[in-house]
RNA sequence: GUGGGUGUAGCUCAGCUGGCUAGAGCACCAGGUUGUGGUCCUGGGGGUCGCGGGUUCGAAUCCCGUCACUCACCCCA
């Protein structure tokens, strides 16, 4: 019986290994150098922890299952309610900020397209604590410090910013009641996906169209720019200007980072979720037709539904799917070889046991050493050690019989130099 | 859940107006090569042509069904 690879789930070869591991070391590098911290949390929760958040529709979009005690369980569909969990439980012992970043495993119960599969992974990084614009423009700058490290400019990507109070505020003054603007953001949230004639007809459905009309909102969306959306915010009213003013200062913090040149303001960015309650942003790849790379934005209270202290916090996800397969469009995807330091080659069989004796010295040195498992001929023990990526060959042969020495070739220059056995074991260097 | 496309070797594919034992390139293994690699030459392993049924003397090829994969829609935390 033939049994393959479970729908919209990957298997990793040695060879798509490396290109994955070069993903997460990016991730992991670009993470620890703004400082944040790596944490992990189960790899399945309660099904109620994204009940809460979610609601019951996301249990038809979650792997579940039910043990033996008849308790509900899910796979985890993504991060936030998990660090939400973890923060409440010690929110009052973790020193702030809390700057926390993870490369979890996730999966979710939908059918597999382009750029979308059941089973992912998604770096999340997230700063809990303070209110202060500064950590959105540092989120955002992560984002962007990662889009350079594989190559991405403002050519390739651009980060979409908005920021959903002040964008509210902006279609208060335009004519939409305060009750009308999460069913407005649903609508804009989709403007990009929907033809004009669908988008116009949806938007004349709802309630207040007379109030304000398709006509002002393309008008608005396609033009506003950043200035005359604040000014229209700042009308609204008091908490309209003051959003105004913690947006503005965003942009000035993005100036400060250096990253406002791959900065859009956008406002077209709402984000579906009403649980995203001040900036939010995306990454949208310039040319093709492929989906956000990353998403995130501010939250209030990110620990409220779990009966934990009130924690403010901003944070993004972004998925290795829609990276890679960018990237692989792009044809800038890196092909990382097999490596090794060195192979260990004997010219003659009788050498065997002296080869795995100095492998050894290597290995307990750290360096990867590997060697042939056959004894054959030089010449196949060095199309070996080519193949598997070895810088270095070190051939144990007349040499170490005549005069006690190991001849080390530089695979790469093709040059090559003798040694002293006891020296070398003694200091392994390869260089 | 709805609709379109595609199924031949590990990968990319050819063969398809029915007809020798189903092919190529890449990859893999072995040898040429008993002290020097990446290129080269020779050979080898690997496929119930997705599966089931039908038509036929004969089916990878034609017909029907089915399954799988894939793209899009829904959804998108």
């Amino acid at each position: 019986m033939k049994i393959q690879t479970p729908p919209g789930m990957r298997d990793f070869y040695p060879d798509d290994m490396r290109l994955q591991n070069w993903l997460f070391t990016h991730w992991r590098q670009v993470s620890l150098t703004h400082g944040f911290e790596e944490y992990e949390a189960p790899i399945f929760e309660f099904l109620d922890l994204y009940r809460l958040k979610s609601g019951d529709e996301i249990v038809s979009e979650v792997f579940s299952f039910e043990d033996r005690g008849g308790r509900n369980f899910a796979i985890r569909p993504e991060m936030t309610p998990s660090l939400a969990r973890m923060v409440a439980a010690r929110a009052n012992a973790l020193p702030r900020p809390i700057k926390w970043f993870s490369l979890p495993r996730m999966c979710r119960a939908e059918r597999p397209q382009r750029g979308r599969l059941r089973e992912f992974f998604q770096w999340n990084a997230d700063v809990l604590g303070p209110e202060d614009a500064l950590a959105d423009a540092e989120v955002i700058a992560v984002v962007v410090a990662f889009l350079r490290a594989v190559g991405l400019g403002p050519d390739d990507v651009a980060v979409r910013v908005n920021h959903r109070r002040v964008a509210a505020a902006a279609l208060q003054t335009l004519g939409v009641p305060a009750d009308g603007v999460v069913a407005a953001f649903g609508l804009i949230d989709k403007i990009e996906r929907m033809p004009a004639d669908k988008f116009a007809a949806a938007w004349n459905d709802l309630p207040f169209a007379s109030a304000c009309g398709v006509d002002a909102v393309r008008g608005f969306l396609g033009e506003a720019t950043l200035e005359r959306c604040l000014d229209l915010a700042a009308q609204s009213g008091e908490d309209g200007a003051a959003q105004a003013e913690q947006f503005t200062q965003l942009w000035r913090q993005l100036e400060a980072f250096g990253v406002a040149g791959m900065c859009t303001f956008d406002l077209r960015i709402v984000r579906g979720l009403a649980y995203y309650t001040g900036s939010v942003f995306e990454a949208h790849p310039k040319q093709g037709g492929l989906r956000a790379l990353c998403g995130g934005g501010r939250y209030d209270d990110l620990t409220g539904l779990l009966d934990g202290p009130r924690v403010p916090g901003v944070g993004f996800g972004m998925g290795d799917v829609p990276v890679l397969e960018f990237l692989r469009e792009l044809d800038r995807l890196p092909s990382p070889e097999r490596t090794l330091d060195a192979f260990v080659i004997d010219a003659d069989a009788d050498l065997f046991a002296r080869a795995l004796e100095l492998v050894g010295h290597l290995r307990a040195a750290g360096l990867r050493v590997d060697f042939s498992y056959k004894r054959t001929g030089v010449g196949k023990q060095f199309k070996q050690a080519t193949q598997r990526g070895a810088r270095h060959a070190i051939v144990l042969g007349d040499e170490l019989k005549d005069r006690n020495e190991v001849v080390i070739k530089d695979l790469v220059s093709g040059t090559q130099r003798t040694i002293d056995w006891d020296a070398f074991c003694a200091d392994p260097k390869l260089d």
